[in-house]
DNA sequence: CCAAAAGTGTTCATCGTACACCCATGA
DNA sequence: TCATGGGTGTACGATGAACACTTTTGG
């Protein structure tokens, strides 16, 4: 047989929560060149005995804690530039996790610090990081519209106002609430009623928690703008 | 720095293409072990001088002819786990290709033969592949409703009837033509007029080709059945 | 003139949207 | 009882499905 070239596998993770009303990446600083102190993705290389979902999943825990009883993960897409990496071939495969608000966020083995950041107001990334939280940010978004991962951003009990924000905050639109509240609650399986919430001011809201179904028809869509004139 | 671990890439494709009113996937027999003489994707190793996308448009050429002239190509996802391949450790990054109808097919270098096979009918594929496939179909079904590919399984020019029988031959239904016919055009971009088939039986067909548009505003939904009662 | 294929017009149910209105609580 | 947030009912326009009907060719 001729011979296999062999190469680096990463996975890099785009980590996606709500907090604060808007949508927040999990960004950690370098410690270790290549990019020395530049923020990056949190992620890690691909070890010889674990599956791609297993070195996305260690990661996971490693650079955030997080574990899936709380969180979504798939995969997103690989990239394969061949200079993506500055150290040499280095094939990427990203993920993408989406989560409830977390607490802080505890800086891994090889980075310096690793926080939370708007995702409207993101630094430049390291390596072709950019790309990627862009590809995965987009992914959430159109996921919101045919599949139930709203629910993921949202704590294991959550009012419809909070189901609702998750979908305000990612697409940057105010929904009309009692449209949106219907339309939730005629999706069978979307989300089960959990008790009721009193406290707040006003009329106590019911609490719901996610239902058995993953996909949306009919879908809730954004109003994606049609082509300019 | 530590060392890190190189592991073997591949790319596979899933090359399906509308024949006799049915969609078929492009498959190898295999010239050398593992699954020797064993019906497998299309595929092979990824060079460390190339990106994924190269290696993949690389062996879409040796083992179709295809450029992308006539296809389209998209990758489809990836494939680590750690004992998918007997050989050793292999992650495959899978892409999905779709092309209009084509002749027969030339076998690659490491492969005993090449043929189309209809979707319905397909034989027990080696390594993962037979997952892998269902994947690439899975999602060239999901994309027909919300992008313009549909056109892709056609040649340059076609009629509606033809651009219909993609649909159909697909999702395993019958649309009603006028309905059909009034969608497509109505959805700006997805199809230009491009003169008229006489010669058939029956009234001349309006001929198209594919428009500038890539996506579908409203999409074109499939009933996907909905829970079981 | 008839059969076959392409395309138009019309009707009706359904769905999304906008918004008036009612409900339940804390202060 | 008022302000605040939660939720239902209703009217209207847009969209999709079903299908009668016209148009244009070949035999």
């Amino acid at each position: 047989m001729v011979e296999i070239p062999k190469l680096a596998v990463a996975v890099d993770l785009v980590v996606l929560t709500m907090a604060d009303g808007v949508l927040n990446l999990a960004i950690v600083d370098r410690g270790i060149p290549p990019f020395e102190d530049q923020p990056a993705l949190p992620g890690g290389f691909v070890l010889e005995g674990e599956s791609l979902d297993e070195a996305a999943l260690r990661e996971l825990k490693e650079e955030t804690g997080l574990d899936l009883e709380v969180a979504h993960l798939e995969q997103l897409a690989s990239f394969g530039a061949v200079d993506r990496d500055p150290r040499g071939r280095v094939v990427s495969v990203a993920y993408l996790v989406l989560a409830a608000e977390l607490g802080d966020l505890a800086a891994g083995s090889d980075a310096r610090g690793a926080r939370w950041c708007p995702v409207n107001d993101l630094p430049t990334l390291a390596f072709d990081h950019d790309s990627i939280a862009a590809v995965g940010l987009e992914r959430a978004k159109s996921k919101l519209e045919y599949t139930t991962i709203a629910t993921r951003f949202c704590p294991p009990q959550f009012t419809m106002s909070e189901l609702r924000s998750v979908y305000e905050a990612a697409w940057g639109v105010e929904l009309d609430p009692r449209n949106f509240s219907r339309k939730v609650l005629t999706s069978r399986g979307f989300v089960e009623d959990d008790g009721v919430r009193s406290g707040g001011r006003g009329r106590p809201a019911t609490l719901y928690r996610a239902g058995d179904a993953t996909s949306l028809h009919p879908p809730i869509m954004r109003d994606t703008a049609p082509d300019a004139p």
